[in-house]
DNA sequence: TTTATTTAGGATAAATTTGTCCGAAATAAG
DNA sequence: CTTATTTCGGACAAATTTATCCTAAATAAA
């Protein structure tokens, strides 16, 4: 469904956010530790998330990663994917069609759509917010 | 959203289908004409398919693929896309946890949990036959 | 200012997926 | 029986994704 780069960047950006709503900057270091992924990929994939202006990235001694608190709810997963890997799983054919669309469709086309259009509006729909408070009052997990 | 062999996979298995209704069989050499694929790679996905007895294979002059034609419309998509893709898409966490359910939930279960379904029921509700039929009467169309 | 710490970013490597090549096996037809 | 045709299947190659390594740049604190 994503790739890998996008489960760790969801995982890294989510963990991220619940230090932040504790006010608390954290290292690439502890991210792939507690989302359990392999630290250089996680480096990079945060590096494009930062460039992209989801997370902030400081530099130094008591440097990290860090989300504004304040943009913690308006950041919604579809975001976060849609940084990641761009928007391919959201336009594009289900049997790789370069022209494919309601006029001149592939076989899958109209039921495709269905399911693809319900994808997107849940990724537009779910806050980080509710992403992160799930996983800070224990609800959910991320490890393992 | 699927492989790109799946892709190829599901095309190929859709032009089969047309041909077998016109009581025809099918060489790799047209299918991947007709289906815009590459012809060795597509051998390689026909071959598995072959052996996972959704489509039936016949070597020698005269040979080809077909589908028997009273099995077209029991045979779903949801069996083509399992025999390639196998059914991680199906069952994976969407995080890539392998301890992921209800109980022990990642941070976007259950909410990845509704539009997968969404897509299995429609895999599994949709035919081939369905698929072929508006194919061969140019509702819809494979190339491109 | 020096040092330690942390992210940035380029180069490279490993793994997986995608794609190619070619000889073997089957088989239909002359 | 021989030949031409077609799929089978193994080895190999290319491309992409995933992952690692190392040096540079920033920066906080002693």
């Amino acid at each position: 469904m994503f790739s890998k780069a996008c489960e760790y960047g969801i995982k890294a950006t989510i963990y991220i956010a619940v230090k932040s709503m504790h006010k608390e900057r954290v290292s690439l270091k502890e991210i792939a530790e507690e989302v359990n992924s392999p630290v250089a990929f996680t480096a990079k994939i945060l590096q494009s998330l930062a460039k992209s202006g989801i997370i902030d990235s400081h530099k130094g001694p008591t440097g990290g990663f860090q989300i504004e608190e304040s943009r913690i709810d308006t950041i919604k997963l579809h975001d976060i994917v849609h940084a990641i890997d761009g928007d391919n799983i959201f336009n594009g054919c289900g049997l790789g069609l370069k022209q494919c669309d309601a006029r001149q469709p592939c076989p899958v086309h109209h039921k495709f759509v269905v399911v693809r259009d319900n994808l997107k509006i849940m990724l537009q729909n779910t806050s980080l917010y509710e992403l992160a408070t799930g996983l800070d009052i224990g609800l959910t997990h991320l490890k393992r």
